[in-house]
Formats: structure tokens, sequence, C-alpha cells
DNA sequence: TTGAAAGCGGTACCAG
DNA sequence: CTGGTACCGCTTTCAA
């Protein structure tokens, strides 16, 4: 009878009863060496008999310094980041590529005033700001220290990550330009949360356009490069349809209305057609909305016209960008196309009432 | 000028520069033993004259054994996963109570036929088996052979499994019941995907009840133990509201179609009523449709009649069973109550056609 | 309050 | 092809 096994057990323990040296067992489990076909299976009988379960990946990760792990890091809660498809679609196409070399993803939610980051107290190979608002973000300069590969979407603003931007100015102009052509002229604007706590409500153009948040910040210049009006700005609390709603009602209470909607995102302009039915408006007829990200919305009668981001090649491109990162490639920054989606949500402006 | 660093700085680094040993400098970074302060300065200030990024997690890890890291694993890509809302709903409740803990979340997806597991080669405390359809799951003895926490919603069926599930079959049956009281006979099932690959459309009765996902396969028998027909069965080919349509739309065109349809998810049913609009039946007038899982639609016009399984809720008791587990506290499987929720998609049977 | 030293469980080099 | 051995970087006794 073999001797009791108090904690799990080891490849020494494998060895051991295999009668061969533990970096020969190692060989056996990693298959990076030459190991004869008699030895190997012994080694393996012997694990099995053992019940041994491969070897710790803990000790492997130490030894080899890789994990095979990626974190993501966001600000918020995995709730809130959940909620918005754009962001749900995009990890889903880096994790489709991120699976091919066997990495896992960690997630990493930052809510709002932790202690610590918890950043720095994973052991991940790097890290994808996927969604992060704030420009700096505490913990950075740990994980660079660490040499992590770093890879984001705009944020945090830091030489020593790499990112993959988008035209979000010029784009949310060529939304402004397109409504125009429409003969729009009254254009109201509804933004993304121009901070951690900010309210619902009408905000002066300088409160969205100083936003620390270079999304929310370059898309409402671009709404005033392409000339809309500064006096309809309105910012949606979180990235919810509700919230869309209700910053597209404070607009659409304006003495003089808008006839059109830009929204800073696709799920706050469904709030906003939301808001637009609530008040017995038609879209497009009587308002026309457009969004931002280009998401799939099976349950939504007629396609948003909107900014089409392709969030799924997207994810993918920034996995691939990842995966040449964590190969120790040199890879800079770059720029991925947007594209003007032309859906049912936009037409001709209403004749104005007599 | 102090000697340049090559790799990255560590702890023996700090101590030598800081004049303690590695075991003092440790106890500063940890914060577990007494160290005189005047110390403690002199080694956080040694710290960051060298960029110290703090304690290497995967050191530490070898060392306590401990990974702050769960594991959530599932069947299919990430991408179909969190296509739908009532997986992310749920994951989200489990992450909030995680992150009270400062665990973070490792998502294993386990695509089909992947050669070999991924699931043991990460470093975990625990794993959360959230929507696991496939009974068994290879790499689970692994698993539990290192010891970790194990927890599922019903799947895998393994004994080393601490479960949390729901009454799939009494909850599916008062579902029948309601619409039954409703004057409904002619009732349609649109059940889960009942295997990997499996096409949407009609099935006999045996195949779903004889289904090995147990979810799908009480749900299933829940119908037919409350007196659904046998013959009015569909299947959706996956968890989408697309497969929902084309199998709700398979069972509306039968010669003798149904006045409700009972659907084993809400967006399997948000799928039947789009299937109902586009045959130009009015949903609840026309047809009665019941979802289940109690996922919050806020672009729904109107309130599904569902089985609330409360998604966020179900998640934050998850997690706190996933804590306890961690802790090592003996945990037993339980079951977790679902509601029966009545809203706006189901009404009296119409009268039949003259 | 601090220091010395023994691992945690593997991996990777090198010699044979 | 196999065995010995020096680490990987930290935590944790235990002694001083």
């Amino acid at each position: 009878m073999s001797p009791q096994q108090v904690g799990p057990v080891t490849l020494a323990d494998v060895a051991r009863r295999a009668g061969v040296a533990v970096s020969t067992a190692s060989l056996v489990f990693s298959g990076r060496g030459p190991v004869a076909a008699a030895t190997a299976e012994r080694v393996r009988r012997a694990a099995s008999e053992l019940g041994y379960a491969g070897p710790d990946p803990r000790a492997a990760q130490l030894r080899t310094g890789r994990t095979r792990v990626v974190g993501v890091s966001y600000d918020g809660t995995l709730a809130s980041a959940f909620a918005d498809p754009y962001q749900v679609t995009l990890l889903g196409g880096f994790s489709q590529e991120l699976d091919r070399e066997r990495y896992a993803l960690l997630l990493l939610p930052e809510p709002l005033g932790a202690p610590e980051p918890n950043l720095a107290a994973h052991s991940m190979d790097g890290v994808l700001f996927a969604l992060c608002g704030a420009p700096d973000r505490p913990g950075l300069d740990a994980l660079a220290a660490r040499g992590l590969a770093l890879l984001g979407t705009g944020a945090p603003a830091d030489d020593r990550v790499v990112q993959l931007t988008i035209d979000d100015r010029g784009a949310t102009a060529d939304l402004v330009h397109h409504l125009r052509s429409l003969g729009h002229s009254r254009i109201g604007h509804v933004t993304l949360p121009l901070g951690p706590a900010a309210p619902t409500g009408r905000v002066p153009a300088g409160a969205a356009s100083d936003c620390p948040y270079a999304d929310t910040r370059d898309r409402a210049l671009g709404f005033l490069d392409a000339g809309g009006p500064a006096d309809l700005i309105a910012v949606a609390r979180d990235l919810t349809l509700e919230a869309g709603a209700e910053a597209a009602a404070a607009l659409l209470a304006d003495a003089h209305p808008p006839t059109a909607l830009v929204c800073q995102s696709d799920v706050l302009a469904l709030g906003a057609v939301r808001a637009a039915a609530e008040r017995g408006l038609r879209v497009p007829d009587d308002l026309s909305v457009t969004g931002f990200d280009g998401i799939e919305t099976p349950w939504f009668p007629g396609l948003l016209t909107t900014a089409d981001q392709r969030p799924a090649e997207k994810g993918r491109e920034l996995g691939r960008l990842m995966l040449r990162l964590l190969a120790g490639e040199q890879v800079a920054s770059a720029t991925f196309g947007v594209r003007l989606r032309l859906g049912t949500t936009t037409a001709r402006a209403p004749r104005p009432p007599a």
C-alpha cells in the first residue's frame, strides 16, 4: 500500500514513483524535450495512479514568467460594463483571438473609490484597457514596471499603452453633416457621462468639450465642429437606455425642440427613440436619431443610423495586437476605421408647423 | 549612481538598498508583522527610488497557495454566453459579491472540441460552472484534485460540485397551468438547444425529455407534466432571439396552431413575440407567450410573463456561496427560489374562429 | 523588532 | 535521452 499522501500530489511524487528525475517527469507533461516512449508511459501511469492533477500552474508561472492570462480593466462594475452590447461584443471578439493562443481573460472591474488598485495584485501577461474613460489609472506604473503588455482604446493616456483609437470627432461630425444634408438645423446632442457621478441633464457646450474622457469630449467637439448648436446638449448619467431616454426628453422639452438627436452611443440612441415615442413623435418622420457604435439589436424594428465601430472586428483587432505585444513585437498605436451606417432612423427634416 | 537594474526590481533589491532583510521588507508590503515606522519608511523610499512594482503576485501565489482568482467556466464562446442577458446579469451579481473580497473573475470559455481542457491550466482558488449544459466536463478531476472550490447551477453533475439549482420542472409546469387556467389547451413549447449542434425545428417530445442538459430536459418534462401537448415542441438551435423566432414560426405554421407558447428562456420568448408579429398575430390577444429567466428588457414594450429566476440576486447568492467555500466552510447544495411573474404577454385564449 | 534560512512546485540548463 | 541542480520571488517560521 502506498503511503498516504497529505497535501496535493506534486511532480516530485510522480517522479519518485516512476523512478525518474523530476526534470524528466516535467518534460513528459510539457512535451518540450525528447523522452523515450516507455519512460513517458511510466510517468503517466504513476501520475494517474497517484491522482496527479498536472503541473501546478502557479509554480510554472513563477518559473517561466508567463501566466497565459490577460487582464481586462475597466472602470465601474461588471454589471454596468456588460449592460452595453458594444462592450460585450467587443470583448467577445477579443476573447476569440486570445482563445487561439489559449489565453484566458481576467476581468478587473475597478469600482469607484477602491482604496488600492486591484490591478497590480494579479498575475497577468498583459492588460487591455477596454473601455476606460478616465485618462489616468492608478496602478499603471506598477504594471509597466513589470513589463506587461499594455493596450487601450484611447485611455489611459500614457506612452506605455499602445492604443487602437477611432476618429470620434470626425465620425460624429459626419453624422451631423448627414443630418444637415437632410435639412436638419435644430440638432440635439446626447452625450455619454462626463464623469463618474454626473447627473442626467442639459449642460453648456463647454462642459462636454472639456470632459476628461476623450471619447465623450471628442464626440462633442465633432458635434460642434459640424455646426451642431451649443445650446442643445444633454448628458446621460450612465450608459443605459433609460438615461438616454431621460436626456433626450430634456432636449425634446425645449421651447424650440430639435428635429434630430445625435447620441454618443447606440444604447443612448435607443433611449432617445423611446423618449420620442413617449411624446408621440414618430422616428424618423418627426425626429431623426443617430447613435454610435454599431451594436446588433435583433429586437429593434429598423436599423439605427450610426457610426459603426464594428465592435466584433474591433475586438478581434485588439486581440491580434495584444497577441503581437505578448510575442514581444514592437507594435505601434493605430486608428481603427469607423463607417457611417445609414439606417431607418434618419430622414428629411419635417416641415416646421405653420 | 545606482547600478543599472536589468530585469524587474525584486523585493531583494529593495531590501538590499534599504539595508534590511527581505523578510522585513516583505512585512512592510504585506502589513502583517510589526515593523518600526522608521524602518518601514526606509523600505518604502528604497522601493520608490528603484521603481519597485510591489510584490510579484506569482511568487506570492506559489508561496501562499491563494490566487484571489475565481474561474468562470462555460461551454461555448464568450460571445455566445454574453448574448444572453440572463447570463450577463447573473455574472454581474456574482462579480459584485466577489469584488468585496477582492477576487477577480477569470473567464474560461470552453469551445467545442477543444483538444485539451483549458480549465486546469490556470491558477485559481475556485471555479463557477455558470451555465454549463453538459453534465460532465473534462478537466474536473484535476480541479478537484487540487482542492479548488467548485460551484455550479446544475451542471456538471458531480458530487464534488456544490450546486445551486432551481425547480425547472415545477416552474415550467406552473407556467403551463397558468395558461390552461386562461383557457389555453393548444400550447406549444420552444426549448433550449438539445445539444451542441442541434438544428432549429420541431422534435418529438422524447427528444426533449431525454436531453442530457438538465435544464432543457426538466423544463420539457414540466411542460409535459402539466399536460402540454407532446406534438407541439420545437427546439431553438441556439440561445438567440432569431432562433426563438424560427422555432416559434415552425409551431405557428402547424395546421392546428397553438394559442400559447411556453419558451424555455426569455430571449427565445422575445423571438416568439417577433415571430407572432411577423404573422400578424397580436400578443397577447391572439397568442400568449411565456419566457423563463426574468431578464430586464428596457426596450420591450410590456412585460414578459415568465418564471423569474432573479438573475442578479441568484448571481449574488452564488457569490456568497463561493466566498464561503473559499473560506473553507462546508456548504451544502441548495435550491434557489423561482417566482412566477405575470406580465402582459399572456391573456385568455382567443375564441376559436367560427 | 529584525534577520537567516527553508521552502512553495516547477522549469531549464548542463553534463553525462 | 536522462539526471542533477540552480533558481523563479516571495512568505513564513524561528531565533536572536
